[in-house]
DNA sequence: CTGTTAGCGCCTTCAC
DNA sequence: GTGAAGGCGCTAACAG
């Protein structure tokens, strides 16, 4: 910065304000320091500008998979709603891992994010006391935790499945069945089959049809053994739900190949309307429940929450509820 | 860090050794330093590590778009081979806009990346000249440019392309078209593309049977589309070759609806290798370009790129060529 | 194995 | 609208 402001015939601290957009500087001045900026190649060092501002100029966002329609649009929403902030997004993958969650949190923290925004809500104990402590606003996404951290954007998955239960009761189906993973990596799966157990109890529909195996994430691959597998076990089960799409078009396709009718004799629902489900044939019966919109909200609420912050006060903890929507197709 | 000095009794250098994995610090200094750490619930800041050791302690990588298992494979490829390094890695999505790359990058550069991963060989020349000026090793992916910043690992899309189309030769069909997007966002796009119209001119094929339209990303639903217009222009093309494996599979459905048989009455290869195009029925023809493999490659080489550099060495430029390999299945 | 000193490159603050 | 002084929190270098 000092051989540009001498290259410019100014101060060091003139060249600091050229930079920003906001910096106090005559337009002639400016325009020199700029011209002298490109001669030399100069790229600010925001590191330095970090430690003595107090700001870093980012934001962390961490999610359980970059290869997930859902998730990377509710990236894009985050984005989207920061475009104006000046903020830069940056991304991590825990793998559906909290030890990697936790790992990546803390690798997020050293370099002093001005907020967070993280998956679910269900996290280990040393993460909620690394974010609690980190003194920047946290969102919490895709989840409606009974005991949030601060600020909260998402959906209750339990009654989100539960109503497609219940809509395929209403339907006509009366012997429904589960497909999704093993394990408790994936919060959201399982709250989702926590929906499925509950509408069946409640309807008085047959127990147990349940396929539950492979941990997350659960891929097309899946849905296509435990499609075979609960047929195996359960040759009566008129309709399936599966924990996400992917599972359903697994699901689905085998269901081709062996010759079973979908859904004649068998119909598919899955969850998260991803364009597969859109685009195959027979079109899927899903849930839809605006990913890029949970960004948004999550987003612009992290945004004000750090404005606040700047402006030395702190906004109190907000609740956001998403709206989810079953879109019924061609496969029930 | 001097607050955590003085409740483990020692000097805050001891504390800064304590906290790195190589620090020569005793077990029982350590110990003690850890624990205030934890009670004190202290995070390093590394912005002010960076600073004064000049080591960020991370690498970025720009890619086209998470939301592709393409992409973010080749990232969880970069991952596991700078697990070992300490370093991390960031990540953006540039959309397959070159003026977004370039912002990215200087984004990116102004948080001083130890090293830099780009997709493709094709990029604005303010960002070559960015790049070229940063002073740390760069890594182009996903292509063999003819004239390459520094170090590549990917593969020829032109002649990947070209052979799908003579291996489709080979098997009898004589009238090919193909389905791709409009514009140059996406290059690789454009190469595959001039793969394909180099193999038809060289077997005497008829020219001309290609569908053009929107711009990348180009997905299931402009698969479907093209499909459309190209049976309608070129009723007697009885093999169509995509620039994706999503367009493919989207053209594929789009002939399910409309009762073309696949094989029977024509044939469809696509490109990638996706999880779709495994498990879809009938199960897609494609061309699989290992992009974790790429990902592996390119973070190997980065980081003995990066520790050359520490060592005050240079790493000459090295170019990786990827095997691609045709993965013949129902729909040809 | 541990401590002291100095400085990384920028921005805040104050002065003019 | 511009400049000077000082310090952000850490680590390199050197000393012991």
């Amino acid at each position: 910065m000092t051989d540009v402001a001498k290259r410019a015939g100014v101060s060091a601290m003139t060249v600091s304000r050229a930079l920003k957009a906001d910096g106090a500087v005559s337009d002639k001045t400016r325009l020199r320091i700029l011209k002298a900026v490109d001669e030399l190649g100069y790229v600010l060092d925001q590191t330095a500008g970090t430690l003595s501002s107090k700001r870093s100029g980012f934001v962390a966002a961490l999610i359980p998979s970059l290869n997930n329609s859902n998730f990377s649009d509710t990236a894009r929403g985050m984005e989207r709603a920061l475009e104006q902030s000046g903020l830069q997004l940056l991304l991590g993958a825990t793998d559906y891992v909290q030890e990697k969650e936790e790992r990546l949190a803390e690798a997020m923290l050293r370099r002093r994010p001005e907020g967070i925004i993280v998956t679910g809500g269900d996290h280990s104990p040393k993460l909620r006391r690394l974010l609690q402590g980190a003194g920047v606003p946290v969102v919490e996404t895709w989840d409606l935790p009974t005991d949030p951290i601060e600020h909260v954007v998402g959906f209750s998955n339990v009654g989100a499945m539960r109503a497609l239960v219940h809509r395929l009761y209403q339907l006509g189906y009366r012997e429904i069945g589960f497909l999704g993973g093993a394990g408790l990596r994936d919060t959201r799966g399982a709250a989702r089959r926590a929906g499925y157990e509950a509408a069946v109890a409640e309807l008085g529909l047959p127990l147990g049809r349940v396929i539950a195996f492979g941990e997350a994430p659960i891929s097309m691959d899946h849905g296509s053994i435990a499609m075979t597998q609960m047929m195996a076990h359960w040759p009566g089960v008129d309709a399936v739900v599966c924990v996400s799409d992917l599972s359903a078009f697994g699901a689905m396709t085998e269901c081709q190949r062996r010759g079973w009718a979908v859904p004649g004799q068998i119909a598919i629902a899955g969850f998260g309307d991803f364009e597969v489900a859109r685009c195959c044939h027979p079109r899927l019966t899903t849930v839809s429940v605006d990913p890029m919109g949970i960004g948004m909200a999550a987003g612009a609420l992290l945004w004000r929450s750090i404005e606040a912050m700047r402006a030395g006060a702190r906004l109190a903890a907000e609740q956001h509820p998403i709206p989810y929507q079953i879109i019924e197709r061609e496969t029930t």
